[in-house]
RNA sequence: GGCCCUAUCGUCUAACGGCUAGGACGGCGCCCUUUCACGGCGUAAAUCGGGGUUCGAUUCCCCGUAGGGUCACCA
């Protein structure tokens, strides 16, 4: 068994976009590749942003996109509960162990004489840190007053990323931020330390914005005398505008939204995975094995890398092509007034749309011809027809009409095109463009549209049956 | 502003210090074709700038420049 432990932290504040899930992807990855654990743990210590609802979303989010996890809130484990909020207690006796060590004080200032020293320090042009103003006497905790880290060194850390290398920060990332809230809650900084701790995480995969505050997390953990785990800082994803880190704020959306649109978890999996990862062969489209399979920390990227939503749309469609035709119709949620007919199109719905939502348009706009009889324009009709044969479309069409005729039920597109093509040739070798004024008003006949699949797939999935009244009626107007 | 990070086609990216800097998405063109879509073929398109080190730099070092992150009783 490996001791590969990696988490995913989230705070309940909101939806998931594809920047917190490309960072759970990651993590999960990793744990999967090599046989680990993979934890999922809420964040939930800032009671004030806490949104209503966002623990069901973010579970949903993680499997609808086939994460799933070893141990977490819903599911339970070895290190229960996953909630933060119902740790309170063991925050509380680290908080102790480190005010027994020395390693913490209670903070003695109101919040007027904080924002003075802020003040202060910004008047004279020079970083705020609070380890400047560390009471002489120090009071003991009684729990109404926050209680800040004392760092017990004041030095340059320099640590290794598994990702970028060596990095490293000056003394002046380093201070006495706060451990516990004065409403009870531990920050942050603190919590997720202890949880890592006591969860045995081996591995911390996150994002860029926390490289500055690494050191802060080295002192704690000297400060808890405990090594701290391997850090792998990943990629920002940039939003299409490609300066700003993907966020809520600008526009980057909820992920379910991408299935409501249609989109296949695989395809977003397999995308998102491209950004900020790749195994350095050619290979563009790989399947939640293969992506278990492939993926290495060292082949992650260090520049953030910008969301391609038509790079999305394309493997969409490949993954989408790869579906049985049951699959597609089921996955996809599709459905038509006539379910034969729709198991006929799915091929051409394969070729055309990139997303379920654009099959679903194509059934009720271009392809609804294929369900219910078009409305016909006349003018459309005999678009193609040349200018010197009047009258041609006219007798294409009752020549069709007597081969359709003739022609038996359920042949393929491809048998009926064999049948008919010849008398659009004939037409072809009279006057040039005569193929396409054959060809064209009974298209336009079966379809009543500009833009369709060609006639003789029409006349396979309509049958004679169907499409002998649709010319005959084409033929009324002309 | 302090500290930190980053820099290859428009975008995602490949390239032990060594070929005409490769692929994908998108663009454009041609072919296929009655239309649309699909498909096939082709094409344009990049190493931020300046110095070093080296026989040789996209790659290593320095300086600029540009972008980003971070400096909370948010996570």
């Amino acid at each position: 068994m490996s001791n590969v432990v990696t988490r995913f932290a989230p705070s309940p504040t909101g939806f998931m976009h594809v920047g917190s899930l490309r960072t759970a992807l990651f993590a999960w990855l990793y744990a999967r590749k090599h046989g680990g654990r993979f934890i999922l743990r809420i964040e939930d210590t800032d009671k004030a942003r806490e949104v209503e609802g966002s623990i069901p979303h973010i579970i949903e989010s993680l499997k609808w996109l086939g994460i799933e996890w070893d141990e977490g809130v819903d599911k339970g484990g070895p290190h229960a509960p996953y909630l933060q909020s119902e740790r309170l207690e063991l925050y509380r006796s680290y908080a102790q162990k480190l005010l027994a060590s020395g390693y913490a004080y209670p903070d003695p200032y109101s919040e007027a004489e904080l924002e003075g020293f802020r003040k202060q320090a910004d008047d004279e042009k020079r970083p705020f840190l609070f380890r400047n103003h560390r009471p002489s006497l120090i009071d003991a905790w009684d729990g109404t007053k926050p209680l800040r880290f004392k760092a017990p060194r004041i030095a340059r850390y320099e640590w290794n990323d598994l990702v970028r290398g060596p990095l490293s920060a000056g003394e002046e990332a380093i201070d006495d931020f706060i451990l516990i809230k004065s409403d009870g809650y531990p920050t942050y900084n603190f919590a997720h330390i202890v949880d890592d701790i006591e969860m045995e995480v081996t591995y911390i995969m996150r994002g860029e914005e926390f490289i500055s505050s690494t050191p802060k997390f080295l002192s704690l953990y000297e400060a808890l005398g405990i090594t701290p785990p391997a850090i792998a800082t990943l990629p920002v994803i940039l939003g299409e505008a490609g300066t700003k880190k993907l966020g809520k704020r600008d526009g980057a959306k909820d992920i379910l939204d991408y299935r409501a649109d249609g989109y296949l978890p695989e395809a977003m999996m397999n995308f998102l995975a491209l950004i900020g990862w790749n195994p350095g062969t050619e290979q563009e489209f790989f399947s939640k094995a293969e992506l278990i399979n492939a993926f290495e920390l060292e082949r992650i990227q260090i520049s953030g890398g910008q969301f391609d939503e038509d790079k999305l749309l394309s493997v969409n469609q490949h993954w989408m092509r790869q579906l049985t035709d049951e699959d597609y119709i089921s996955r996809g949620s599709l459905s038509a007034p006539d379910l034969e007919k729709l198991k006929k199109i799915v091929p051409m719905l394969k070729e055309r749309a990139h997303t379920f939502n654009e099959a679903k348009e194509m059934l009720t706009g271009e392809l609804s011809c294929v369900f219910s009889e078009p409305t016909l324009d006349p003018k459309e009709l005999v678009a193609k027809e040349p200018q010197d044969r009047p009258g041609l479309t006219k007798q294409a069409l009752e020549t069709l009409l007597e081969a359709l005729k003739s022609l038996p039920e359920g042949l393929s597109a491809d048998e009926v095109k064999v049948a008919l093509m010849p008398l659009a040739d004939a037409e072809e070798a009279i006057g040039k463009g005569g193929r396409g004024a054959v060809l064209w008003p009974l298209r336009y006949a079966l379809s009543g549209q500009v833009k369709s699949p060609d006639p003789f797939t029409l006349v396979s999935i309509l049958g004679p049956e169907e499409s002998i009244p649709r010319v005959q009626k084409a033929i009324e107007f002309l």
